[in-house]
Parts: C-alpha cells; structure tokens; sequence
DNA sequence: AGAATACCTGAGTTATTTACTTGGTTATTA
DNA sequence: TAATAACCAAGTAAATAACTCAGGTATTCT
C-alpha cells in the first residue's frame, strides 16, 4: 500500500465533497480552500476519480463535482487506489520477482501486510466517516472559516 | 506508518540473521550476498538496530552480528521502528496539528490506521517468521547459491 | 608485529518520487 | 460575450530515499 499525501488529498477531498454535496454540486475551488490544497493538484486527483467513476462533473458556472456513488458506496480504498498507481507495499509491486525472479525472503509478510490493509480500507466508506462526530466538527469549523474569509473579502 | 526500503532491508536482513546464527555470529558481508542488499548500507541499517539492542556486534576476524534477544522477543515493527524514525501515516506525524494547529478532516482515519498496522507488526515476531515453510524454503535456496558461488570462485 | 577481518562512522552523492506550477483549451451559463 | 469552472499535458522544484566513499577502530590469526 502506498500511502502518501496524494492519496490522503484525495480521500480529504472526497470526504468533502461527500459532506458539501447535499448543496448540489461542489466546485473544486471550494474544497481547495477549506482542506487548503492546490487548486491545480485537485484538478489533476479529480481527472482520476472522474475516470474511476467515483465523481461527476458539470462544467460552466454552478458547476462542479458531485458524488458519482453513494457515500456508503464509496470505499477509502478505492479513492486511493484510483489516485495511486498501486495498493501494495511489496518491492515488487506483488509480481513475486524480488530476488532472481522469485520471491524475497519477506516477500510474504509484506503481501499478508498490504491484504490486511487493503481490507481495512475497503470496510471504510465515506459514509462511515460522515458519522463520525469528529468528522462533523471539523467540517462545521471549516465552513466557518471560509464563510468568514469571504465576509471579509465582500466587506472589509 | 513509514513503509519504505529501508524498513524491508532491515527486517530481511534480522531474519538472514535469526535463521543463520545457530552457527554462531554472521558477517554483514554474507548477509550483503545472500540479500543482495548493498554491505555499506547494510552497515548504516545495523548500527541503529545495534544502538536499538537488537542485535550484538563482535569485532575482527570470525566477528559479526548477532540477535541481542530471542527470535520469538524481536517483533517486526521493533525492527521498523530502530530505522524508520517514525511509525505514523498522519501528515502530522501524530501530533495533530495536520491544518491550522488543529486536526485536519480525516486525521483520525490515518491515526487508526497506523495503530491498526502498528498492532500488527507488533504481533509478528522474527520467531513467527522462522517457523513459516516459505521461508525455509527460500532461506535454503539462498544458501545454496551462496555456497555454489564462493564454490566457483575457489575451484573456477 | 603485521596482515587480515569486520565492525563503525559521517559526510557526501545520485536517483527517484512527490508535490506543485504553468499555460493553456473546452464547455456552459448568465 | 464575458465569466466560470472543468479539463489537459508538460514541465519543474523540492524532498527524500537509497546508496557510496573514505576513512577509522577493535580483534584475531599467523
């Protein structure tokens, strides 16, 4: 499994757009500004999603992004695994070549690993996080910042 | 939790060593050839397992490494975490001030789960490991090339 | 004593990957 | 037609990982 900040990017902005949807669709910029990443970066994870079918989109104004599934239906690991390229923590990316064509001596623990992992994230749906109460927190002091910001940038 | 190289290294080279020190201390350079894991590296790795106590080191000639508990006392995520500097998956490494001084949306979510592959990490020992058929026979394999090798090199 | 072995150390280098930017184009709506 | 927002590809900069190099020190064997 390669967990890196691509895959928490997008899995923080697929929590927000799950969270936000209920508006209608949600515009990129909007969730680069509360979960503070690029906007250009989104763009790149949101072609994948798009591609994995995890989200659609609208173009022109009032467009945005929406779910493409239910948030019960959409899986942590699989926002991972449309953004990453793999979802193994093997040297050899699980082709059991690592030494000579043949498997490493821990070729095994680290497959037994990457399942376990795989499997932990695949009970998780976004769903399952709207739930939770520190999911819900976060998300209302969010909005709150970013309404006041705006505030001030209207009337200063 | 940081899963790199690095961490594989360590932990297949401490089982090279569990499984070989029955014949008394094992030198870092055969450890070097059965793995195929570069000596001076290797040599980087082992000092902080040393400064850790995991293992034992006796200079000069007949010298190397040995394990400085028992096989069944070395668990995989001690290994990971004498070279690895942390074992953490947060942005935050654990200390929650991932946006803004505060939690970020899914904190929590890479916080489980660095406790989730932490625990079992933990649950694995170096004993567990020697006990699995796969790895006797790749361990055998290994030591047969080795053998033929420094065979071919005396009597070419 | 001297050569060989093998651990020990730290500073450097290279390669890879990640994160992000730039500079556009296309579709849609008001 | 002007503004908005998705779409796209290529490039770049920063970080980190993996590895090398050049020494050293302790120990043993001859």
């Amino acid at each position: 499994m390669k967990l890196t900040t691509k895959g928490r990017y997008a899995v923080t902005a697929m929590l927000d757009l799950a969270i936000q949807q209920s508006a209608g669709s949600v515009c990129l910029s909007d969730i680069a500004e509360r979960q503070e990443i690029s906007l250009s970066y989104l763009e790149q994870l949101f072609g994948r999603l798009r591609k994995s079918g995890l989200v659609e989109s609208t173009r022109g104004p009032g467009g945005g992004y929406s779910l493409g599934q239910t948030p019960e239906q959409v899986s942590i690991a699989a926002i991972i695994s449309a953004v990453d390229e793999d979802v193994d923590i093997t040297r050899c990316s699980g082709n059991e070549n690592c030494q000579q064509n043949t498997r490493c001596l821990t070729h095994d623990l680290w497959s037994d690993l990457s399942n376990k992992i795989q499997n932990y994230l695949e009970d998780i749906s976004l769903g399952d996080l709207i739930k939770r109460q520190s999911v819900q927190t976060i998300a209302a002091r969010q909005d709150t910042v970013l309404l006041k910001r705006r505030d001030d940038i209207v009337a200063p």
